[in-house]
DNA sequence: GATTCGTGGAC
DNA sequence: TGTCCAAGAAT
């Protein structure tokens, strides 16, 4: 359907050199490659996260951990505390163990797509893209924007996941082996600016000519199946405060939040509320609640606290005291940090503030 | 293949 | 207000 001569990445490379998205972690379109350890770096944070988002935590951290041996001889709490407000917990504990892979092997991170893939915390998408974008390797790269490319590209109706074999396919089929990285990079800035999941700006897109979902109405792809609803959980989180401190606890390594810091709480999960068991005997006072929505539940979590005197049976290996005074140093996921506020600018007035 | 993993911004 | 969704990985 194009009577042109040039090929897709041929009209993608060109759009990129004049449309490409600046950005901390990128090279100029042609420009040698960055860092790999930038390269990594950035796109593990960048898994299921806003460029926006991305972009102070990426610098925190380059600025602290400059090589992927300093990461791996970070204190791990120091890494998961910078990590903390970014989401996806398990990316920061994958984090932690590839550095240190790496770092056992030199410092230098492989090469190839395949090798790359081994380490934690790289699954086809970031294997494959650190791998074009750093090592200028031939690689496929699919993520949601280039999903959402194709699927339109080539009016692909079946619905996600299945399409994904037939969607990798196609991108390897239109990979050059020239600038493979600038091509995947190309391919997701079309996808964020200009083929965007609603109100895609069809006049502006090079390859509009080839595109046989434009006229079927590109909004229909990619098609998905629906998701179920979000089942609505409560629970509690208990604040006890002596001497200016905070008792904070550390999560267990797997599940929701693994490894991170935290308030005690009573068991809330995905799967049921709370059981109100509070950690001390004694008087609790409730303090109001914060409404957060993770990926897969909203949760309603009510904020005790203790009024009691006695912390001598808290366990100090279940956790330890905090200095109220540098409590943004705990690294605290976002809900503890929304409950913790709640507290701590004297709410007490016993109202609900919202995500 | 289906679930379970956060968070904040856009509309 | 609710809904969608973003450079996905691990199990």
């Amino acid at each position: 359907m194009d009577a042109s001569a040039e090929t897709i990445p041929e009209k993608l490379l060109g759009w990129y050199d004049a449309h490409h998205r600046s950005l901390p972690w990128r090279s100029p379109p042609g420009a040698l490659p960055p860092d790999p350890y930038r390269v990594w770096l950035s796109e593990v944070m960048l898994q299921q996260t806003t460029t926006a988002a991305v972009a102070p935590y990426f610098a925190k951290f380059l600025a602290r951990w400059p090589t992927v041996a300093a990461l791996a001889a970070a204190d791990e709490g120091d890494v998961k505390a910078a990590w903390a407000g970014l989401g996806y917990y398990a990316r920061a504990r994958n984090l932690i163990a590839c550095a240190k892979a790496v770092a056992a092997r030199g410092g230098d991170f492989p090469d190839s797509e395949a090798e790359l893939r081994k380490l934690p915390g790289l699954g086809a998408y970031t294997a494959a893209a650190v791998a074009a974008i750093a090592f200028g390797e031939r690689a496929a790269v699919v993520d949601a924007n280039v999903e959402r490319v194709i699927t339109r590209l080539n009016a692909i109706a079946i619905p996600l996941p299945q399409a994904r074999t037939q969607i990798l396919g196609k991108v390897d089929a239109i990979t050059p082996a020239d600038r493979p990285g600038d091509f995947a990079q190309a391919m997701m800035d079309l996808g964020a600016t200009v083929c965007t999941p609603r109100a895609p700006r069809c006049l502006l897109c090079p390859l509009s000519d080839h595109c046989a979902g434009r006229s079927l109405g590109p909004e229909k792809f990619p098609v998905k199946l629906a998701k179920a609803a979000k089942p609505q959980r409560s629970g509690q989180a208990f604040w006890i405060e002596q001497d200016d401190q905070v008792w904070l606890t550390r999560r267990a390594n797997t599940g929701m939040l693994g490894g991170m810091r935290a308030l005690p709480d009573d068991g809330w999960s995905a799967r049921g509320d709370g059981d109100a068991q509070a950690p001390l005997d004694g008087d609790w006072t409730p303090a109001g609640s914060v409404r957060h929505g993770f990926t897969h539940f909203d949760l309603d979590l009510q904020l005790m606290v203790y009024s009691g005197a006695d912390c001598s049976r808290l366990d100090p290996q279940q956790g330890e005291w905090w200095a109220l005074g540098r409590l943004d140093e705990a690294g605290l996921p976002t809900l503890f940090a929304k409950a913790a506020r709640l507290v701590t600018a004297g709410a007490a007035t016993g109202r609900t503030i919202g995500d």
